[in-house]
DNA sequence: TAGATTGTTAATCGATTAACAATC
DNA sequence: TAGATTGTTAATCGATTAACAATC
């Protein structure tokens, strides 16, 4: 096994099985079958098998793979461990439903500030946040070591809080809004679109 | 060209064309070249210009792709035109700004419904909808002809959501929340994971 | 004309699938 | 033992990429 970077296929799909896995394990059961990841990843359960058996022999046949220790293997393999520190920019519904989710403390995201521009909403607390003025985001993204940044702006200010985190360094961006958003080389733009998957899901409805 | 089903990649990246396409117009562009395309999909270039010459010559050398054209072609391929409805389960902030995002009415969606469970949150208004009981769901997806289903609810009221929808006859689930959702042969779920997503943007910062 | 970008080829690599022996 | 499921092979198909002539 050489330690070359994973091709991106096999990354994202390792990614989309750790999730599943945090799920199962939250559901109660011990083991999980190709099969059955399968099922909740549309993945074929051969190229879950073929995936997971490049890294080495993590199943039992007949039984399926213990998910505490597959969910083990595949932390290593995509070298996650340890928390990272996430900025929300945007407290209106949806910065506040994200910042309010579980879904990220599952796996090592910490929601570690939220910003909002409009003076009316600094100060008012979302769980453990208080909401912080944009004036705020070059310091706090430094102290905290905050390396992703989430857009849950309306379209018209998203590429303005996206420059605005990445000159304070970080260099992942999650952008919730439907705009499109420019970055230099060296931060990687990651963008939600719900409309877009809609519209995947629809051809195969309609056809 | 034959009349067949489209690869699922072709499908899925068609789709994000289309989206992007779209913000790009409303930007005030008019034209869009591969290599913008590839900076805001994420897909290689020539891999664009491959897959929309698979389908006829839609673009001018020299100077790329006329976006009314391109999204008009586009729309074509994926049978895409008209209105559909949708309804979404759960006025709780995600709820409420999924309900009142623009992101899907630019593709022709339209939220027709909005559900919750809790007796303090029915009659409130949220945009143009009133949240109705879970009651109502059954008359109201087959009313309004709904096909697609939401979820917005907390993951333990996710499952319970999702067979109220199916029941009613809605085939494509949309899942926002994190649980695992079943659903019979037939019935298309789609599982937002923006954690498992974030895994995997970290693993190439990590690498 | 000069510059830019498409459309297309060719070569390589990864994904997909069926099938099945191995084995829990 | 019987049933289930992994690990693996082999064959095919789609994705990726570089390169470049065609042409706007």
């Amino acid at each position: 096994m050489t330690e070359e970077r994973l091709p991106f296929g096999v990354a994202a799909r390792l990614s989309r099985y750790l999730q599943i896995l945090t799920q199962a394990k939250k559901s109660g059961k011990s083991n999980i079958s190709s099969r059955m990841l399968s099922e909740y990843s549309n993945v074929n359960p051969t190229q879950i098998r073929r995936d997971l058996s490049a890294f080495g022999k993590f199943g039992k046949r007949g039984v399926g793979y213990n998910i505490d220790y597959l969910t083990g293997r595949i932390k290593e393999i995509l070298h996650n461990s340890g928390q990272h520190n996430l900025a929300v920019m945007g407290s209106g519904n949806l910065g506040t439903a994200i910042a309010s989710s579980h879904a990220f403390a599952d796996h090592g995201f910490n929601v570690a500030a939220l910003f909002d521009a409009a003076p009316g909403k600094i100060g008012s607390v979302v769980g453990s946040l208080t909401v912080q003025p944009l004036s705020e985001v070059s310091d706090t993204v430094q102290e905290k070591g905050i390396i992703v940044g989430v857009l849950a702006v309306p379209p018209e200010a998203a590429q303005a809080a996206a420059n605005m985190l990445m000159k304070a360094g970080v260099r992942i961006i999650f952008n919730y809004s439907e705009a499109l958003v420019d970055a230099p080389p060296g931060v990687a733009v990651h963008s939600m679109s719900p409309a877009g998957e809609l519209l995947y899901a629809l051809y195969f409805y309609l056809t």
